[in-house]
RNA sequence: UCCUCAGUAGCUCAAUGGCAGAGCAUCCGGCUGUUAACCGGAGGGUUGUAGGUUCGAGUCCUACCUGAGGAGCCA
């Protein structure tokens, strides 16, 4: 075919030329002898006008027979149109099939509506729907977004073993695995890795797949997700929480600025993410216990919170109901959190950690804290926790020689990219979702 | 692991304990501006599985399987 090659994306810079477009057969309509084909390529899509007195019958008769999904590359006219949605139709002038989907097994995705489990089923095909391409354009530019912020602001990548040696948080949320004649498994955090590459390189950051075999069936959770690990030498608490409301702010600009036609397809309440801005609320953990306390009294939340306690899930939405963009929790009970956290010094029982909490019930998306330092505190600590010394060697070593306060935290990409889309569930929002019961497709 | 709900045509769902149905999809026919097009017709069923109650079970009971929502745990 002579005509240059277009997207469907880019159709527009060809209005008035014949371009070639490749791609599949997304819906078909005809009105007698008019055919409306609606094409896709994995841009956009674009409707086809085929009048059967302008084309060849073997052109017309091709594409009258064409079934959903058939792969096809068409040649044709751009035309502006007020009536296309997205602004150009293509007056067709010739099509060549590559394959077309028989009709004997249609393809099992229509334009109406499907359950949840079905889709599922088919999320290979299901990826095809112009949703689930926005959210994964939207989720790459996300993860795109968070490298350009930490590259620029002067962090390393480091990037942090998979097969683990040892249990760190307990050995039921792991996945084991052979590891010849050893047992190793799945990380669930590089953070001790990066707390070792910080004392190396200053400021880094971590960037892949973490897993954990927790038995959770909640729209948050997946077996397997994506996680974004700062660690900084000599950072504090206070510069944590800097930039987690630095790395939000960014993240969600981004979006808007480059993915709003995606966002839009979405159907995300754009409001709502122009009024995420620094700073950030900061509350305490005995604050919150105060406004969850009251909330209880006000009946809206059904139980009594207690101090001393983590936050449920219901209370991290009511707290986060009660701001328009995140909340940072800070200085929660040390016996709630990891063993690695470092006392607050004005009061030991409480860690300083931070939660950041997203707006609309999206719950808690970023967790982080400052390190513990002292390398005898430490030690006392992974006894107290009954943790395998020998394993914890490395790690204590960190705190011999040359140890100094460092802080980093832990970003999912799925809980961003949930709350940031306005998703119902984190499984649309990696393109193969692995969870309790899921591992197929 | 616990609590709640659901499972009927390829899909989404109806059906008072009494003939198993509709829309979409597929196929055939009609329509020159359709927007999840529309109009007419056709084919399409082991009602999740195994028992039980009943003259009679998609419907009631028991167990199991699968899925969904929530809790806990977490990012």
């Amino acid at each position: 075919m002579p005509s240059p090659i277009s997207t469907i994306a880019e159709i527009g810079k060809h209005e008035g030329q014949s371009v070639t477009i490749r791609g599949w057969l997304y819906n078909l309509r005809e009105s007698g002898k008019l055919l409306f084909p609606q094409f896709r390529d994995g841009s956009g899509v674009i409707q086809g006008v085929v009048p059967k007195n302008a084309v060849s019958p073997e052109v017309f008769d091709a594409i009258k027979g064409l079934t959903q999904e058939s792969s096809v590359i068409v040649e044709g006219k751009v035309r502006a149109d007020k009536r296309a949605p997205g602004g150009y139709e293509l007056d067709v002038a010739n099509v060549q099939v590559l394959q077309r989907v028989p009709e004997t097994d249609p393809y099992p995705i229509t334009p109406k509506e499907h359950g949840v489990d079905f889709l599922m089923e088919h999320r290979h095909l299901w990826l095809r729907s112009q949703r689930q391409a926005s959210i994964l354009r939207v989720r790459a530019e996300i993860i795109r977004a968070a490298r350009d912020f930490f590259d620029s602001n002067g962090f390393t990548l480091t990037d942090p073993p998979i097969l683990t040696p040892a249990a760190c948080e307990g050995t039921s949320t792991l996945f084991p695995v052979d590891y010849f004649e050893e047992q190793a498994y799945l990380t669930q955090s590089g953070q001790l890795y990066i707390e070792a590459t910080a004392m190396a390189l200053g400021k880094v950051y971590s960037f892949g797949p973490t897993f954990r075999a927790e038995k959770s069936k909640t729209r948050r959770h997946l077996t397997e997700f994506w996680m974004v690990e700062p660690e900084i030498a000599y950072g504090t608490l206070d510069d944590l929480m800097e930039l987690a409301e630095s790395l939000l702010t960014f993240l969600v600009k981004r979006c808007l600025e480059r993915r709003r036609p995606d966002l839009a397809t979405i159907g995300r309440d754009l409001a709502k993410l122009e009024k995420i801005d620094a700073p950030f609320p900061r509350i305490t953990y005995d604050e919150a216990v105060h406004k969850l306390q009251e909330g209880h009294a006000q009946g809206k939340l059904e139980n009594k919170f207690e101090w001393g306690g983590d936050l449920g899930s219901p209370d991290e939405t009511y707290l986060s109901s009660l701001y328009d963009r995140p909340v940072m929790v800070h200085r929660y009970p040390a016996s709630v959190k990891a063993f690695y956290m470092e006392p607050d010094p004005q009061h030991p029982e409480l860690a300083l950690c931070v939660d950041v909490l997203a707006p609309e019930g999206y719950g808690e998306i970023i967790g982080g804290s400052q390190r513990m330092a002292s390398h005898d505190l430490l030690l006392q600590r992974i006894h107290e926790h009954n943790l395998p010394e020998e394993a914890f060697q490395w790690y204590l070593d960190l705190r011999k020689y040359g140890s100094v306060p460092h802080s980093g935290f832990g970003m999912g990409i799925e809980r961003a990219v949930a709350w940031i889309c306005g998703l119902e569930h984190v499984r649309e929002t990696i393109p193969f979702p692995r969870m309790l019961n899921r591992l197929y497709p």
